[in-house]
DNA sequence: TTCGTTGCAAACGCTTTGCAGCATG
DNA sequence: CATGCTGCAAAGCGTTTGCAACGAA
């Protein structure tokens, strides 16, 4: 699901990718900062620790995370990417009021895909899927507003 | 599923917008033209008959366009919009290689999307999906390719 | 010591916006 | 005739890139 420290490592050794601060600075920041983060945010969590590190450095080692596999990037607003370090087969549920994206697995939608595309006769390689609504909080504001 | 010219037409109406021929050739393109098109593809389109066009106009439109419920926008490049006039409920298989989009419906996943939501208290408003993988065709060629 | 990596700044490409002229209703 | 729409050009903004200095192996 989320890749522990030392197959981070591992992962980078195996590519010949050199382990940096910038690099490790970057991983914790997935892993311990906010979900779903845009580059943005990223690099401002890193930056409370090493405020060196560069944007496009955060952007650099985001893709080469992409490419090892250890997080991917995922589509929910097409303005700005949102990067995930959990792996996993999931989708996204996300509020359209207040933008709060929480993770969830469907049952036997893998499944019901795989059957499709094989129909199709794909290859599948990834799915991702996202659904709008609104969560219980903003459900409740939008059936009594505070001012009407 | 797609809105007809009358239907296009009234929901112009009724909502104040005026009917332009600008208006009219760019729903024309979402029928006529090219599956799934970005802004370019619409403009591209739309400049045969009617050079004069400029691409502000088509963003301008195919947001209106969105607004009004007769197209979507899709998530499938994060590099560029696409825009689908088909909004009825339905998921894009994508190929890795040659970027052929077709449209299929996943039978069970609304139903199985619909609980999930309900479990998180998520009034749904849309849903999303997006499956990449290798079409027939570019699967063939990776099996047995020509070179190597 | 070597070669990959960093960080700055500039470039890039898609999209949005400001505004004067114009066409629709 | 009034208002909303168009089209141009310029700005905006997230992302990528070029390159010299740097640091991991």
């Amino acid at each position: 699901m989320v890749a522990s420290v030392s197959e981070f490592k591992s992962s980078l050794r195996q590519r010949g990718y050199k382990l940096t601060l910038q690099r490790m600075a970057i991983y914790e920041a997935l892993r311990d900062g906010p979900r779903h983060p845009t580059a943005e945010e990223v690099h401002a969590f890193v930056s409370q620790r090493y405020p060196m590190i560069g944007l496009s450095t955060v952007y650099n080692t985001l893709e080469t995370l992409c490419e090892l596999g250890l997080a991917k990037k995922i589509a929910i607003d097409p303005s700005v990417a949102r990067y995930d370090m959990d792996t996993s087969n999931h989708a996204h549920l996300v509020c359209a009021a207040c933008n709060k994206i929480i993770d969830f697995t469907p049952p036997h939608c893998e499944i019901c895909a795989k059957e499709i595309t094989d129909r199709h006769g794909y290859s599948v390689i990834r799915q991702e899927s996202v659904i709008f609504g609104y969560c219980p909080r903003c459900t409740a504001e939008r059936e009594a507003p505070k001012a009407g």
